[in-house]
RNA sequence: GGGCGGUUAGCUCAGUUGGUUAGAGCGCCUGCCUUACAAGCAGGAAGUCGGGGGUUCGAGUCCCUCACUGCCCACCA
């Protein structure tokens, strides 16, 4: 019996029956075009009229190891609210999810495993060790996905990806090897952020800048006389990493610097090193900054290593990849860093060459992954050349992302941000950009597709494996074994999701229906990572494959997505980050199991503003639990009137359902208001959406429901549901149809925000025989103007203050709540018609004001308690002794506040620029208002008055 | 060192191109187990819109300035 609802809404048994279905009936699936003709016209259609048809969105890949966060499921959250609106709005929807093998952090969690089996990758050997990660993957890879299930979200599972999948490798060795012939790559011994933990290079973004303490070490060079004697003389350099003088190459001031200028050309002697190093002189020092004097240590610091090269030095590395010093650091062999730095200062010290120590605080870089201090270090990595023209006179790649953002000579931009600041921040970016450092000394990824030749040395870069090099033909070739960036892959993922590369006229069906993908949304942690990289390829790699009708592709078809929405972080309900270490991380399926996922979804959603975090809080969850369960109950109270109605013959048609309610000219009141409500919220909502708006939308909702459709109809309707014998079963029929259908439509209203309970009450509104597999497959509400009835919204509005006051004035008489009393009303001014209104609908107030009888008086009668409420005066008959001083105070607190509201319009009105400036209806509000509070100040003065004479 | 946000009720936040008496949810206070719902109903209290200055007939909204706060970017040893 679906009508046999339990009392209070328990969302547990539900969610899960109705994830599980939507998973199994593929409600989500959107298959590849049945032809490469339809793929094209779907094309078409976006372009056209319809440009809205298709809606396609991918999901950023959650990393294997990852489990769900909060940050995930509000992300997902909004991201399916467009996404079931824009299905339930006629488009047609592909949402693809898939998850990233997240190199790193993968490799990291898998050898942190073999430790604690008492082994190690080393042991294990490359190929044990990757087929090792494969089976971790296997496993237990892919946990998110599962939880997305459960909480609904309405992704295409049929096309659910890996990013090291066949298909996307062939995509990452196909952009690898095309970039490479192009140019755009190349290989070479640069200094890179390297993280001795993770023994890798890493790229600029992965290193974060943390202030610390530390000290600026003053160190003496002895300058050394044309013998090769010392000659007493020292130059004093400053530094905060004073390990690296073992690597030091040179001294370098600056030409200007009167200080030195007798030192030029002379020679130093490196200390503890004995070497002897050369004074050099490049514009590039500042002499402010300590001494002037800087030491040059080309391996282990980028701008030494500019330094280095201007001047032909040579690059001394004196760091192994874990971080301790080389055979190249003498007697500092063997020792870490930071033994290492220790052991150099005390020594320093000793040979008094150390001139002083002072405290520093400076930016120190760690490794994002795993915290660890970075070391600027010399070594060979492979990197994109992002600023780089392929040809002259053509654009590069950080060209091309920045003209797919910036709006061009007519505004118009191919890529379009909300919020839109981060188009500035993207800019910024872009602008700026330095060359991808790509390789990375991990096992775990895309291999590189580069094969060094142990004969001429040459490297040959192969879409198929090479058996020999393509230079010298010699058969004594290995393949690199550096892979590549996970960002690499992930970055191509808009255009190798829908088959890229292997495009032709067969197979392309995908990639004309759905690139460009319509949006993107994301958090701006991933900006540059990711969204920068994945509009850096796909206007590089998209425009490559034409348009369906063969002509090339333009930028604005080439670009990964014409639309990103970077949403906001949440954070704990004291707004900090939440953290593992802070132990403050709310976790999400703990919350849904508490209050159900509709409820944390709707608490997001309503949350949602653009631009601000969320801060998380249970209350506000607990807050649309008991929204759910308002829903609940009013389904109930609505099933319990269709099981009564259908005894006495009542039925509702089913086709009042499924489409947008309307009330005839002539229907009662609370119905034609209803659905103006209905009309009026579903317009705000759907434009609240299209902005991106999801806290208007939901708090649009929530009011319409809970404030306009509960509070207000459900109580006025109850008097027309008569079950009698004597009933009008017309208007008993017409009252339930108008009640069910605005219910019907307001639960496809909600359903993006709280798929869950609304598909559950949807069955049971069809008993069972739903027109439709699912709530999610029927048409999202949409308003018509001319339904929304003003005269209904004004009346009702007008009734609404009536019964409020009377309710209001019988709390302050301390009527009980159960006496019904009789009312006295006195239309206060003609303007407001208040008594015709209220004759006209007297049953409603009468029982929502608890009045007993209302008596319309025409004239005002000395000696009663006159009281505004709304567009009338009334009196509340009731022997009660009036607490004087209680009335007293609130007309004295009403008196300030009618002469603060008069004395306002007056000051305006009697301003003569207001008066020939301000636009017409500003004008005529003010007037009124100074009307209204002229009278009600009156009226309020008077009954102080009486009151003080009654005493 | 640059750049970008934020500051509105006890808390979390809205406030559309400047325009009539600044709103919501939660919390708080009071009264109600009224047959859809106590996860409820009804009523109520609560804000000099961070400070100062300016533009304007009119400023929470625009401009300047200060304060506090958060974030991003940056190779000065």
């Amino acid at each position: 019996m679906p009508h046999d609802l339990p009392k209070a809404y328990d969302p547990t048994a539900i969610e899960d029956h109705w994830a599980e279905y939507w998973v199994r009936e593929k409600l989500f699936a959107q298959p590849t075009p049945s032809s490469a003709t339809e793929g094209a016209q779907r094309r078409e259609a976006r372009s056209g009229p319809d440009a809205q048809s298709t809606f396609t969105i991918l999901l950023p890949p959650p990393n294997v190891t990852g489990n769900l966060h909060m940050g995930h499921m509000f992300e997902h959250t909004e991201s399916d609210i467009l996404v079931r609106w824009r299905r339930m709005c006629g488009d047609r929807v592909l949402w693809v999810p898939g998850t990233d093998h997240a190199g790193i952090a993968t490799q990291m969690l898998v050898e942190r495993q073999l430790t604690s089996e008492g082994t190690s990758r080393q042991q294990l050997g490359r190929e044990a060790f990757v087929e090792r990660v494969w089976q971790w993957k296997r496993h237990y890879g892919g946990a998110i996905l599962g939880q997305m299930k459960r909480l609904g979200t309405s992704v295409d599972w049929q096309r659910e990806y890996f990013t090291m999948d066949e298909r996307l490798s062939v995509a990452v060795r196909e952009a690898f090897v095309r970039l490479h012939e192009q140019g755009l790559i190349y290989r070479g011994a640069y200094i890179v952020n390297w993280c001795p933990r993770c023994q890798t290079a890493i790229s600029d973004l992965e290193v974060v800048h943390v202030e610390q303490k530390g000290h600026l070490w003053e160190i003496r060079y002895s300058v050394v006389d044309d013998l090769g004697r010392d000659s007493g003389e020292f130059i004093t350099v400053a530094t905060t990493r004073p390990e690296t003088m073992l690597g030091d190459v040179a001294v370098a001031v600056h030409p200007q610097d009167e200080r030195y200028l007798h030192l030029h050309g002379k020679k130093l002697r490196l200390p503890l090193m004995g070497r002897e190093i050369p004074v050099i002189l490049d514009e590039w020092v500042s002499r402010e900054f300590g001494t002037g004097a800087v030491k040059v240590t080309p391996a282990h610091d980028p701008n030494d290593f500019a330094l280095g090269q201007r001047h032909n030095l040579p690059s001394i590395n004196v760091m192994d990849s874990t971080g301790h010093i080389n055979a190249e650091g003498g007697a500092y062999a063997g020792l870490d860093r930071y033994a290492a730095r220790k052991k150099i200062v005390q020594d320093l010290e000793e040979q008094k060459l150390l001139a002083g120590v002072k405290d520093y605080t400076n930016n120190v870089g760690h490794c994002d992954r795993c915290k660890t201090v970075v070391e600027p270090r010399l070594s060979t990595q492979w990197f994109v050349a992002v600023n780089k023209k392929p040809q002259d006179g053509e654009a590069s790649m950080s060209e091309l992302a920045i003209a797919a953002v910036k709006p061009d000579a007519t505004g118009n931009k191919a890529i379009r941000f909300t919020p839109e600041m981060y188009e500035k921040i993207y800019l910024e970016w872009m602008n700026n950009i330095h060359d991808w450092c790509i390789s990375r000394q991990l096992w775990w990824g895309h291999r590189i597709p580069a094969w060094h030749c142990a004969q001429c040395r040459k490297i040959t870069v192969a879409r198929e494996d090479p058996t020999v090099c393509a230079h010298c033909g010699s058969a004594q070739i290995t393949q690199e074994t550096d892979v590549l960036d996970t960002w690499f892959s992930s970055g191509l993922l808009p255009v190798s999701v829908f088959g890229w590369p292997n495009i032709d006229k067969n197979n392309r069906a995908d990639f004309d229906a759905f690139y460009p993908t319509s949006l993107l949304v994301t958090g701006f942690d991933i900006l540059f990572f990711w969204v920068a990289r994945m509009i850096m390829f796909g206007c590089w790699f998209a425009a490559d494959v034409p348009l369906p009708d063969g002509s090339p592709r333009p930028l604005a078809e080439s670009v990964p997505f014409r639309e990103v929405y970077i949403h906001a972080l949440v954070r704990d309900a004291n707004r900090e980050k939440m953290s593992k270490t802070k132990g403050n991380v709310v976790d999400p399926i703990e919350i849904v199991k508490q209050y159900g996922t509709d409820a944390v979804r709707f608490t997001l959603a309503s949350m949602a503003s653009p631009g601000t975090d969320i801060a998380f809080s249970v209350g506000r969850t607990e807050g649309y639990r008991a929204f759910a369960n308002k829903i609940w109950n009013a389904a109930r109270f609505i099933f319990m009137n269709i099981e009564r109605a259908a005894e006495l013959g009542v039925t509702v048609d089913p086709a009042a359902l499924g489409a947008m309610p309307t009330a005839a000219a002539n229907a009662p009141l609370e119905a034609r208001w209803v659905v103006a409500e209905l009309h009026s919220t579903v317009a705000k909502v759907n434009a609240s959406l299209e902005n991106y708006r999801f806290d208007d939308a939901a708090n649009a909702i929530y009011q319409f429901f809970w404030g306009s459709f509960c509070d207000w109809y459900l109580e006025i309707v109850k008097l027309r549901l008569d079950f009698s014998e004597t009933a009008d079963k017309a208007s008993t029929k017409a009252a339930l149809t108008t009640l069910v259908s605005v219910f019907e439509a307001a639960l496809r209203l909600l359903s993006p925000f709280m798929p869950f309970l609304t598909e559950e009450l949807w069955h049971a509104v069809y008993d069972g025989k739903p027109p439709a597999k699912s709530i999610a497959l029927t048409r999202y509400p949409q308003a018509h103007a001319d339904a929304i009835d003003k005269n209904a919204l004004v009346k009702i509005h007008k009734l609404q203050s009536l019964v409020s006051g009377v309710r209001t004035r019988r709390k302050e008489l301390n009527v009980p709540e159960k006496i019904t009393v009789p009312v006295k009303v006195l239309e206060w001014n003609s303007s407001t018609g208040g008594s015709e209104i209220v004759s006209e609908n007297l049953g409603f107030v009468k029982k929502l004001a608890q009045i007993s009888d209302i008596e319309f008086l025409s004239d005002k009668c000395e000696g009663l308690a006159w009281y505004v409420a709304g567009p009338a005066e009334v009196v509340v008959v009731y022997e009660a002794t009036i607490d004087v001083a209680a009335e007293s105070e609130r007309l004295t607190k009403d008196i300030a506040k009618y002469e603060k509201g008069l004395a306002s319009a007056e000051r305006q009105l009697g301003n003569e620029g207001f008066l020939a400036k301000a636009p017409a209806h500003v004008v005529e509000g003010l007037k009124k208002q100074e009307a209204e509070m002229r009278l009600l100040l009156e009226k309020a003065r008077a009954a102080l008055e009486n009151l003080k004479k009654g005493n």
